[in-house]
RNA sequence: GGGGCCGUAGUCUAGCUUGGAAGGACGCUGGUUUCGGGUACCAGUGACCUGGGUUCAAAUCCCAGCGGCCCCA
């Protein structure tokens, strides 16, 4: 009776936890560069199914497109800030074949300013605008602190989304849209919910007019930037002289958006729906939404029962992801536990008795419950359980989120919250005062509501007690 | 940025204090058996992170590097 394949390590111990789910489960595995995993066929896939779906939701507003992974040091800097904010984490190539190189290039850590120093092509009139592509790849951000895997690493995989607008309001308004779109389809797809909002100057986009988030929090109680849409306004395109011929026949600057979400989603995923026996994945992007796994006692029942198998795969494989497990050499028992690490949504077990009786049985993972139900029942039944799966996770994840938003009044009460969750409290909006905050609390500002963000109570900032700007949501973040 | 722990087969690990033939369990391969919650037995397979130093002799001691984990800022 080996326990060695299951998860040991319980979810309280989340650190140790998470590690060992990443890697029993088989989602990815380290490789010998430090912050750069392995993305093993299982996480690729979650990634993938995140990716067609969210394309699917895009794909007639937004073309896909493709920029180089090196970017000239020239242009890297040639928005200051942007540079300024990057540069402590970008990977250089100084070196090709066997000579130096005249210019060292940059391994892209964002592709802002390689795209925007050809975008210029593409963009002569008015009629050429709105201009939106987007771009699926790697990144590279030379993390020199503690990496996890998907959390926090050294590449890692994402797609970034850029526009281009013949005025700031568009801009804005584009920013504001795609901040939306990705709540909607963090909550809806990946059953996480978030809180979206600006982020205060302290913490935007380096470059960035206005940086907007979406946030949620894992077990541990640190907040978890989820994606970002910035509006970048002209700060680029002033920099990289981005110009159209407007209807009146002057030239002028286009506005700019840029957002993206990456990998780190899975790292959420795992985080917030797994338990001690492992993942569970919500059935939208699980690359498994069912498992059939066949029980028999000799050949002549195997044979009739991988029959039924099999019928029922087909069946069911016109809407769902369906694997049969048919391998020989294990157990049911065995392939129940591993599946249920994997996560997969829904089992089907099928033996003699269900052949008989013409019935079948139905285990959801989210609850570890089984039930028996007629066979002409199956479609019905698996329709309302991926629903009631997938909305089952998010409820449960919200319930956490909304029970560990706290409000302070002072900052004392700050204080003892803090470390329980997202603590809701004025700000001045001082970047010197946000920054003391952090420095007292190891805390930051990771939120400020869209609507919704007027100082509440004395209207006093929670650290200076200046007259507050907005309130905002802070919490430790990863 | 500071501190600590660790690196032995695909995985978990014993051995390290006190240097002297690297042991077990799981997995994997072949076979028999079993299959409604991690079957059992037999046989086989497979490892000391890298580099340097000390020594007759290094998994073991020392130094450096690489990688992983944890705590603090």
């Amino acid at each position: 009776m080996s326990k060695e394949l299951g998860i040991k390590a319980k979810k309280e111990n989340l650190s140790e936890w998470y590690e060992e789910v990443v890697l029993k489960t088989q989602l990815a595995d380290y490789s010998p560069v430090k912050g750069c995993i392995i993305y093993l066929p299982y996480s690729y896939a979650i990634w993938n199914l995140i990716k067609e779906e969210f394309t699917k939701i895009i794909k007639d507003e937004v073309s896909e497109v493709y920029f180089p992974l090196f970017i000239p040091k020239k242009i890297l800097e040639k928005e200051a800030k942007h540079f300024e904010g990057f540069s402590p984490e970008v990977a250089w190539v100084t070196r090709g074949g066997d000579s130096d190189l005249d210019e060292w290039l940059a391994v892209r850590p964002t592709s802002e300013t390689i795209i925007y120093s050809y975008i210029s092509k593409l963009i002569k009139s008015y009629r050429d605008l709105p201009l939106r592509i987007i771009q699926w790849c790697n990144v590279v951000r030379w993390e020199t602190k503690a990496t996890k895997p998907f959390l926090r690493g050294r590449e890692f995989l994402w797609h970034e989304g850029h526009t281009f607008h013949a005025t700031f309001e568009e801009a804005e308004e584009e920013m504001k849209k795609r901040i939306y779109q990705y709540k909607d389809f963090v909550e809806r797809y990946l059953a996480i919910p978030v809180i979206a909002g600006y982020k205060s100057e302290y913490e935007k986009f380096a470059g960035a007019h206005t940086t907007t988030t979406i946030e949620t929090l894992l077990p541990d109680f640190k907040a978890l930037q989820c994606g970002t849409s910035h509006n970048l306004a002209d700060n680029f395109s002033k920099v990289f002289e981005i110009y159209f011929q407007d209807k009146d026949g002057k030239n002028k600057l286009v506005f700019q958006t840029s957002w993206g979400f990456s990998t780190r989603l899975i790292g959420a995923l795992v985080m917030i729906h797994g338990d001690d026996k492992g993942l569970i994945l919500p059935p939208k992007i699980a690359p498994y939404q069912i498992v059939i796994v066949p029980i028999y006692y000799n050949e002549e029942e195997k044979n009739l029962i991988f029959q039924k198998v099999k019928e029922i795969e087909n069946k069911l494989k016109q809407k769902y992801r369906v694997i049969s497990d048919l391998r020989e050499e294990y157990t049911p028992g065995y392939k129940f536990n591993e599946w249920e690490m994997k996560g997969v949504p829904i089992r089907i077990e099928i033996g003699m008795n269900e052949l008989k009786n013409k019935t079948l049985v139905i285990h959801r993972r989210d609850e570890m419950k089984k039930e028996i139900i007629k066979e002409e029942e199956l479609e019905s039944k698996i329709n309302t359980l991926i629903e009631e799966i997938q909305s089952n996770l998010f409820n449960k994840a919200k319930k956490f989120l909304d029970e560990h938003i706290y409000v302070a009044n002072n900052f004392e009460e700050f204080k003892e919250k803090i470390d329980k969750g997202f603590v809701i409290a004025n700000h001045c909006g001082d970047q010197d005062c946000e920054e003391k905050i952090k420095e007292l609390t190891k805390a930051t500002c990771r939120v400020i509501e869209f609507d919704n963000n007027k100082p509440f109570g004395d209207e006093k900032c929670v650290l200076c007690g200046k007259k507050a700007k907005y309130k905002a949501y802070f919490a430790r973040a990863y």
